[in-house]
DNA sequence: GCTGTCAAAGTTTTT
DNA sequence: CTTTGACAGC
């Protein structure tokens, strides 16, 4: 068989070779899960022949499904490949509704709401500007769609004022999407797998497709994602799911390790194969983690091991402050780099949340230590990218109301709250969008000049824009440049910023001109059918043919999840920010609030365990004495979790260590001190 | 009525 | 540093 990897082990092979009915493999951290899945998929194509198109393996972003084709891409042809799906849910749903469109009420060009639009259709509907109502209602009503509840049945859930005022407007929310022929994010997982659910036609059609179906980080899906699943292999029961546990860290955003429960329950058949070999990290690094884990209730006992040296020890850093940390951080990369004659890429500064990145990219910068950021605000969040896609899903959907709104008043045209206002009444006394509503608003309605002819302008211009934009390939980028230069978008940006910054937006336009030709010109799509995904794709991970330079990776752990590197910095170790505990839910009932305090904590502590278990051969952790918080200095101290990793157990003594390359260098090393 | 200026605030994690 | 909201000037 040439294409099994001899290096399988035997837990390996058996999850490969297992094709007799459902599998659920349960991966530990580094255990080789994705060789797992990417060799059960050349081998259903290769050996089993497998039709491509009839393949699918799903993962939850889109950086894993990058790393999965290119795994893929090193042992099949191209040829091998097409057809085969390979991709988050969110794109496969987005692949669906595209189909389904019709039956699920849609018209073909639908919009895709991202995390910003569905904010400002909530902030419209609860008429208010507090930041933090706004965000818990929109996150409250993406947990309950995410838990495939309809307001009817949230309505049993309801605990808090917060959550009333949620439901109070979970109605209207779903009509106003409805009405601007837009999906949110959650509903491109949902709406397919309610579809299924509910039309047998439909149903049948997809599972059609489906002879063979992968998911990866199963752990981590919701119940829409696990409905949806569940659905996608009837009546075959044909499938691998790989998951772990004790890396399940996405239940704010709905995901249920119960999902692993039900699996057996609803596939009583299904074969659990558990992978226990480590293959990334020194012993005393897995140690560490098992020390961590070892806190947590066990759902599956796992034991992880590795035969790899015991390795070095894991140094704690206390800091200052984060500037310290930041700096000392800087002097550990260019020590160790020399000492060890790594590359930058060898090393990894990991944390909890985005703001600490910060200061550390100050100081990197300062003593010129390349980088990279992994995560982080999307590309596609920028103003000046919104303000440009705004025309473009205006095009491609003339319902959409906020990208109408959005076209209209960036950059200004002389419209502005009041006609606006206005505008929105009318057409909501007519039922129709506002580009619906607008001839006959200016027909019907007294306007000041300057208005009136702002608003016939940009009609005018939409019009006309129409008619040119289903330029498809080379032409994409002509258009692009004209519709940019039609509105003067350039000038508009060197108006509003200063110099530098108005340079840096420009060209982020003119790499949205150039990523959207890029796309148009290989996959053969009009400027419109690629604006749909683009909310569901960053520019970053899109540079598939760059290669990745000799910088040091700066991530959140979240985003770390899946990757491996020599020398880890896990920094920012401390109680409030890992574990992170934001506010405490005030109102909920007393008895009820230890109990979530305790998941809370559990997640977090799986966090810490993704850090750790990210660490091939050295770890470092720091944590600072005080930080600053806003504007004010707070006095911090050392996560619990730093005590976990060190707690000895009665009775149980030091191994005796081998050593290893890293024990030399690190005595070695001493001698320095 | 619209728009630009100024001050204040700041989402834990992501599709 | 960036984005948002309030306010004053055109």
């Amino acid at each position: 068989m040439a294409v099994l990897d001899p290096k399988l082990n035997d837990k390996q092979r058996e999850a490969v070779l297992y094709l007799d009915g459902p599998a659920l493999v349960l991966a530990g951290a580094g255990s080789g899960k994705t060789r797992v899945i990417t060799q059960k998929i050349a081998y259903l194509l290769q050996e089993c022949h497998y039709d491509a198109q009839r393949v699918l393996a799903l993962t939850f972003t889109n950086k894993a499904a990058r790393e999965m084709r290119e795994r893929l891409s090193s042992v099949l042809n191209r040829g091998q490949m097409k057809g085969l799906f390979v991709g988050t849910f969110h794109s496969l749903g987005l692949r669906f509704l595209r189909q389904e469109a019709e039956h699920a009420g849609l018209k073909p060009r639908f919009s895709i709401m991202d995390a910003h639009d569905s904010f400002a259709v909530v902030q419209d509907l609860l008429h208010s500007t507090d930041r933090g109502r706004i965000f818990t209602a929109q996150q409250q009503i993406s947990l309950w769609k995410n838990a495939l509840l309809d307001p009817d049945r949230a309505a049993a859930h309801v605990k808090t004022t917060a959550q009333e005022e949620a439901l109070r407007i979970f109605y209207s929310y779903e009509a106003t999407l409805r009405a601007y022929q837009a999906v949110d994010f959650d509903d491109l997982v949902r709406l397919p797998a309610m579809l299924m659910r509910d039309d047998e036609a439909i149903a049948a059609r997809w599972q059609q497709q489906v002879h063979y179906l992968l998911v990866d980080e199963y752990q981590d899906t919701n119940v829409c994602q696990y409905e949806w699943v569940r659905q996608l292999v009837q009546p075959r029961a044909q499938f691998t799911v790989v998951g772990d546990d004790d890396q399940a860290i996405y239940a704010w955003r709905g995901a249920t390790v119960e999902n692993l429960q039900r699996l057996k329950e609803d596939f009583p058949e299904l074969r659990l194969i558990k992978l226990e070999q480590n293959y990334r990290s020194v012993q005393r690094i897995l140690q560490a983690a098992n020390q961590v884990i070892k806190n947590n209730p066990v759902i599956f006992g796992k034991s992880l091991w590795s035969d790899l040296g015991y390795g070095q020890e894991i140094h704690i850093e206390d800091c200052p402050n984060e500037r310290a940390e930041a700096e000392w951080v800087c002097f550990e990369l260019m020590q160790e780099r020399t000492m060890r004659q790594a590359r930058w890429r060898d090393f990894a500064v990991l944390y909890r949340s985005n703001h600490q990145a910060r200061v550390l990219e100050q100081f990197l910068r300062q003593y010129r230590i390349p980088y990279v950021l992994t995560g982080g605000q999307s590309f596609f969040a920028k103003a000046e990218i919104r303000d440009v896609l705004a025309y473009l899903r205006l095009l491609a959907n003339t319902d959409d109301d906020p990208a109408f709104i959005r076209a209209l008043t960036h950059p200004r045209k002389g419209v502005g709250e009041v006609t606006l206002q206005r505008l929105g009444v009318f057409a909501s006394g007519q039922d129709s969008s506002l580009w619906e509503a607008l001839p006959s608003f200016l027909l019907s309605t007294e306007l000041p000049t300057v208005q009136r002819e702002a608003l016939e302008g940009f009609r005018n211009f939409i019009l006309r824009m129409l008619g040119e934009v289903e330029c498809r390939g080379e032409q994409a980028a002509s258009f692009l440049h004209r519709l940019v230069s039609a509105i003067e978008y350039e000038h508009y940006l060197f108006d509003r910023y200063d110099e530098r910054p108005a340079q840096a937006r420009w060209q982020n336009v003119l790499d949205l001109i150039e990523w959207l030709q890029r796309k148009a010109v290989e996959d053969d799509l009009s400027v419109l059918e690629i604006v749909q995904h683009v909310s569901l794709v960053s520019l970053l991970e899109n540079n598939e043919g760059d290669e990745e330079p000799d910088a040091v990776q700066l991530s959140t752990l979240h985003a770390a999840k899946g990757l491996e590197f020599p020398h880890v910095f896990l920094v920012g170790v401390e109680e409030g920010l890992l574990p992170h505990l934001g506010r405490e839910d005030e109102e909920l009932p007393e008895d009820e609030r230890p109990a979530l305090l305790v998941k809370r904590i559990e997640e977090e502590r799986r966090l810490m365990y993704v850090g750790i278990t990210r660490a091939q051969r050295t770890l470092r952790l720091s944590w600072c004495q005080r930080r600053r918080q806003g504007r004010e200095d707070v006095v911090r101290e050392r996560s619990r979790f730093v005590d976990e990793m060190f707690v000895q157990e009665e009775g149980q003594k030091e191994p005796e260590p081998a050593k290893t390359p890293d024990d030399y260098l690190a005595e070695l090393k001493s001698l320095f001190d």
